[in-house]
DNA sequence: CTGAAAGCGCTAACAC
DNA sequence: GTGTTAGCGCTTTCAG
């Protein structure tokens, strides 16, 4: 590895000279400019980010803490964040949470030294006090997919979806609606699940529907889980029309297990999610579209204003839209 | 931020021995290295991985770059390569590439500064010389789904898949059998689906089966194509009664095509995927397992062994066990 | 415009 | 055992 030293003296120069060149100083003559700039080809010289980081007091890298960073929606939401870090010279730095204790162990590790120029947090809840910390950190921190009050933030309003959601089966016609959603995680406080849950409620009651309690069903995130709540659901001895999925792929759950038991949908059962993530279209499946993938790219680039230090009045807040996305899992009961 | 220097002027010793403690190293005694410990927590010291980088000449952090990561396979092997590389206190730090000058602007930057301390490659296709210069880099490389002569990697048969997955079509029965996969990608020389193509090809053969040119269909990947590519199929004057698709996200589209087109799966025509992605089993997609996390997860141990520098004998290579796995997609024509 | 030199925070070799 | 000091490779005054 040669440095900057080497160019330095190959090209005859100064290494301050390289180092003019190497960040566009201005006071540099072209003529040496072209020099060294040709000394460093010749010598396959790359600058050490490292050396840089030390010298500049900040580096060029954001870390990114994540749970369950295979999930689809988590995985778009970083692919937004990445198409928008990287046009930047910035390094993302992967952190999966899988654990409260991972959870703050990263967040210790990521907020308090200066190996970050700062860190986006996507759902992770944190605790008030913990908060208060983040705001006065060296290192800008920025939540995607969660309210953050003091912090920019980018969320959506789950209530809102789950209303949207149920409201679009009243419409259809249906009145015998079930829930599909998250247990209350009280590892990690996820409240997603439960306001798209409070939603569902929200738009029965608004249609004069009564909410009942066997159709309102919790259990944990994933796939067994849901089959094991559909098959009970539609097992009732008046079992619902239509069943409301917290999250897509619950909704894929339901749509399992309506097929197991030979149910056709949307004919014995419509079915509704929520996220829209990318396998949605492919199996026809009616949801609440969240810009999942623009809730990276805007969570970003709250992380960048704030780094850059131009937050003119407070920490900028993001509300993304929701909306009905409507496909063939959904139809009028018949 | 408190340095080194403040620990140490705080507990009244060097900066070495302020080290040293931070180091573990055994040449301190019990009571200074208490002394120490505990001015760090009181000053909330954290060590600057920065400088401990450009002083120590190796980073703790890994890059890793891949094409479509939002991809399921992808997305399973980063997250087996991110769980192993995450408990030895290292970093991974994310290169999307989405075009071959991105690839090569990536490869550039992550194999020849003292940025990283090694790279894993995933899917991604080099040049022959450029693989010569990899075998020479300072940071380590090595390749997850890719044979990459000279250097560790991890991969599966592709070709064997492909014939597996069209031999159990033939074992069900099935004559009349197309093959659906992705149209050779010259950006980037993606050859996994070319490969599944000839082992179907070869599966047919040993069958004495005819390979149908208009059974034979590529386009790019995705759903749109895998859709069309499966109506133009099923509108044949003799449509197939079986579809092996290259990948799962291909088999999505057929899936979605055939329910389109209002044909029973599997009655009145069977579908084969690749991948085994994590949807699969929500549609009972039959298909061939690969073991992407683990491929993520094997890629990152070679890494960290040729980091270590104890290669025995040469780069270390893996070949990753291929398995069908039938689920609800697929059975005997009817 | 350009060279010399100090210093970023840490590790490791060297004395004591 | 422990303190001191010389770098690691770069940026940035400060002279000139």
């Amino acid at each position: 590895m040669a440095t900057i030293h080497d160019v330095a003296k190959a090209a005859g120069v100064g290494v301050g000279t390289v180092s003019r060149v190497l960040n566009d100083s201005p006071l540099v003559s072209d003529s040496t400019r072209r020099r060294v700039q040709k000394t460093i080809e010749e010598l396959g010289y790359r600058p050490s980010s490292v050396a840089r980081a030390l010298s500049l007091g900040r580096t060029s890298t954001v870390a990114v803490l994540a749970p369950f960073f295979t999930r689809p929606s988590v995985v778009l939401r970083l692919r937004g964040l990445a198409d928008v870090v990287n046009e930047s010279d910035f390094d993302v730095v992967l952190y999966p949470v899988e654990t409260p204790v991972q959870r703050d162990e990263r967040f210790a590790l990521a907020t308090s030294s200066d190996r970050y120029a700062g860190v986006i947090v996507i759902s992770l809840a944190v605790r008030e006090e913990t908060l208060a910390d983040l705001r006065r950190t060296p290192a800008p921190v920025t939540f995607v997919d969660r309210r953050a009050p003091g912090l920019p933030h980018v969320f959506v309003d789950d209530t809102e979806g789950g209303r949207l959601a149920t409201h679009h089966l009243i419409e259809l016609g249906h009145e015998r609606i079930a829930f599909v959603g998250d247990d209350f995680d009280p590892k990690f406080g996820f409240t997603s699940s439960a306001d798209r849950g409070v939603g569902y409620r929200r738009a029965m009651q608004q249609a004069g529907l009564r909410v009942r309690p066997d159709y309102f069903r919790l259990a944990e995130h994933g796939r067994e889980a849901a089959i094991a709540m559909t098959s009970e659901l539609m097992h009732l001895p008046e079992p619902p029309t239509a069943i409301f999925a917290a999250s897509d792929l619950q909704a894929l759950g339901v749509l399992e297990a309506a097929r197991a038991d030979g149910l056709d949908v949307p004919g014995d059962l419509s079915v509704m999610g929520f996220d829209d993530i990318e396998v949605a279209p492919y199996v026809g499946l009616s949801t609440v579209r969240q810009p999942l993938y623009e809730s990276g790219a805007r969570g970003a680039e709250l992380l960048f204003g704030a780094i850059s230090g131009d937050e003119p009045n407070g920490p900028s807040i993001i509300e993304l839209p929701l909306e009905i996305a409507v496909r063939s899992t959904t139809a009028p009961p018949s």
